[in-house]
DNA sequence: CTTGATAATGATAATCATTATCAATAAGGA
DNA sequence: TCCTTATTGATAATGATTATCATTATCAAG
């Protein structure tokens, strides 16, 4: 099982492939990047961080990768509430478990939480399959987050 | 206690001199088109709908209101991924109990649903409670969501 | 190793929801 | 009724995302 130790081709160059899209520098360099991280990065992030290493990479590709790699199910698409969608790798396969969001609603702090995450996920499997059967829908996906305060900001009003 | 039958003043009157605000035209008539609906309509729909009766009522002045609404609690605001937020009043006092819902991520129809509601609820406060804790935040908010196909679009698709 | 069909790219302009500006208006306490 | 000031609405600005289209690069086939 190949991974992403530099000398094989990486992990992910055989998904491209199966699905029937080509494997590219930008493409590459934009998971590189994902790979890289634990932020929640936008677009824009995206293509700052990949910039620096392949100048010639637009922003109107870093979008068009991020939607093939969202409908190959690669990454995951997030809206906090600030206007700009942000991504996250979905499998790093050597990091990340899976996990819920914590959303501070004046700084934008994101926390991942891996607590009661398997209670959460167990209630929500058991609801999927009631609503798929009820409604007669497909359910692909879930999302489940918290917005509030983080300690800061809430510091910051409580002083006011 | 007052009901909206027309006859004394709407429940929100009080709300909203009790925030400091003043109680005009466009915003009881943005709240009456949200407490007569039971879609989940953006600010352009809330603006056309209100443009009715009201013609000079103007789309900046919906996108105030709600914000306004939104921090007084009256309304939730969501992000059903269309690219455009929409509305719901929060108590409609005498419609709607608390619920979640799914989206379908073909044509966007939302669907709300109560079915294992209690369940969730009780969940998420637990989670709540253990989080705020853990990471010192003051957890002001929640949101559950599941996408996938609704009936028609997934036979769409599967016949494609 | 070439070749060729075509998927992918990137510069640019267009879209479209939301926000900022600012003079005019209206709510509601005195 | 008056006066302070929140609210409004027309307009322009912003900013993320998407469409366009000529150019380039991938990779299967020869």
């Amino acid at each position: 099982m190949p991974r992403g130790d530099g000398k094989g081709p990486p992990w992910w160059k055989g998904k491209f492939r199966g699905c029937g899209h080509r494997f590219t520098i930008p493409r590459q360099a934009i998971i590189e990047t994902l790979d890289k991280t634990s932020a929640h990065l936008s677009a824009e992030d995206i293509y700052l961080a990949v910039h620096k290493r392949y100048p010639n990479i637009g922003l109107t590709t870093v979008y068009r990768t991020l939607e093939v790699l969202a409908q190959m199910r690669l990454i995951f698409k997030f809206d906090f509430g600030d206007g700009r969608s942000r991504y996250e790798l979905a499998h790093s396969d050597s990091k990340k478990e899976h996990h819920h969001h914590l959303v501070c609603t004046n700084c934008n702090r994101i926390i991942d939480y891996t607590d009661f995450i398997n209670k959460e996920i167990e209630l929500l499997n058991k609801t999927e399959k009631a609503l798929s059967k009820k409604f007669n829908f497909k359910i692909s996906n879930h999302l489940i987050q918290f917005y509030g305060l983080c300690e800061k900001c809430s510091k910051l009003t409580a002083r006011q």
